[in-house]
DNA sequence: CAGAATCCTTAGAGATACTG
DNA sequence: CAGTATCTCTAAGGATTCTG
């Protein structure tokens, strides 16, 4: 046997494609991951995370939100506040994300290393 | 202190974005973690994963091999062999990639679960 | 301050057909 | 079998403007 059967719980239609669906966007791991040491207000976001613009964080959050990783909780002050935090379910990804950060520490430089060993896309002409 | 500073590694510009950007798509994960058990030749890829086309494989092989995660063995035979594995440096993401697997399997139904029971991304008006 | 709504520009991604 | 090359379409994502 050389792999893969049809019913790898990773490979075609299975649940962990549904971890992949998550988090395979440009942001939504680091919304996360902004998330993770306690409630955080839209605007702390928007200043801590380098270049997300006020949209694509809305549209993350309201995404994290609808698939129960995180709640929000507006209050009724003048100026408005609203604060997200992780829920319990949501607190669960943080671990996988942690590790994610961390293998980057280690491994980033390798990485670009590599990069710019090899700058342009190779075509295999082979 | 509420959050995070501006020289923290996750957010802004920093190294660990780059795991993120590496990862952000909708194949590279189910790629590397199809070459997580060893060489695999182009086309097993195609058939182990449900979904990816050619094309996708093989800019997402390409993207890899470019970053240092995996190496491309082509054999001189007829018809041609090409094989896929990965590097030492490639190995060392497949840990983080079962974490996230790992809480997939875990996690996917309460995911389901908050999905349906509020199915449309809800406006806040308030 | 938080966010909804619009417009606009690309990049992502599938389908198909062709080559060594 | 492995891969490239187009063509096309959609959706991601940014900038900007407007409102409670």
């Amino acid at each position: 046997m050389s792999g893969f059967g049809p019913g790898d719980p990773f490979l075609a239609d299975c649940p962990a494609r549904l971890a992949v669906e998550l988090i395979a966007d440009k942001w939504t791991v680091v919304v996360l991951y902004g998330l993770s040491r306690g409630p955080v207000r839209h605007g702390e976001l928007i200043e801590v995370i380098g270049g997300i613009s006020r949209k694509m964080l809305t549209q993350t959050l309201r995404r994290l939100e609808a698939h129960g990783l995180i709640r929000r909780h507006a209050y009724a002050e003048v100026p408005p506040r609203v604060e997200y935090e992780l829920t319990p379910l949501g607190a669960t990804l943080i671990d996988p994300i942690h590790m994610l950060t961390e293998w980057a520490r280690a491994n980033g430089d390798a990485v670009l290393d590599a990069l710019d060993a090899d700058p342009e896309p190779v075509a295999h002409s082979d």
